[in-house]
DNA sequence: CAGAATCCTCGACGATACTG
DNA sequence: CAGTATCGTCGAGGATTCTG
């Protein structure tokens, strides 16, 4: 952390907003649901994510590692291989992510019946473990 | 067969989309943590959200309304009165929300120690005799 | 395979003024 | 007090192309 910031008393009106600042967003407790299933390459995450650019998925990623959720290693080898994990401070939000899981899928049954599809991929026997 | 009587079927990657939907967004989640602690006014949430501005926690409120979590009363009188409050199925996510709650706090002090306040205005009290 | 580099769209969110 | 009604912005997210 720079000296700029260290002097300048950042202000939440609650702090429910610094748990958006870090996991909130479009793609990101999607990306970080599927990471407690275990490590995930990129292609995996973007198979997981069909609608996810590389280039938004690459973002999201550098945004969760700089927020110290999540590890990037690096591979050097030819194909590049490169994987993402949680950190130990990323599993600390299993419990929240794993919650939105279960109240979407009661939301769903609730208002969608059986008109709603969830692909869960590739997450169905882990998920079935984890439960 | 008519296509738009057919089923479009909504299909999720993940149930955690579904979750999103219904809370994602820059202030429905702080909306509705200050709603686990009871019924609001209008003008008490604006308070509590310094910096929103009236049409977009009008919009934020509808849209909370039409998915089922909030109930919005208005009283016949004169000043008009207004309250908001979950539904039974909005209560449904006072758990992920006060989670959120919890690791924001341990997150700000992680992170920023003693260089940031969190205001939580006027919950100080009432989250005490929550924990 | 896992990206970097560019350029662009569009809708969530905001500012301001007015009202029953 | 609790809203509408307009109009404006800006940046998160997207499309496309190129690369080690």
């Amino acid at each position: 952390m720079n000296n700029k910031e260290v002097n300048t008393t950042k202000v939440y009106n609650t702090s429910v907003e610094a748990t958006l600042e870090v996991i909130g967003g479009k793609w990101k407790p999607v990306i970080l649901f599927y990471l407690t299933f275990g490590k995930k390459r990129n292609n995996e995450l973007k198979r997981m994510l069909p609608k996810i650019t590389q280039k938004v998925l690459t973002e999201q990623l550098r945004e969760l590692e700089e927020a110290g959720v999540l590890l990037r290693t690096v591979y050097n080898q030819v194909p590049p291989k490169v994987e993402y994990e949680l950190t130990d401070y990323g599993w600390t939000l299993k419990e929240i992510l794993h919650l939105m899981c279960r109240w979407g899928d009661d939301h769903i049954s609730k208002t969608y019946g059986d008109n709603a599809k969830v692909l869960d991929y590739p997450l169905k026997e882990e998920k079935r473990r984890a439960e």
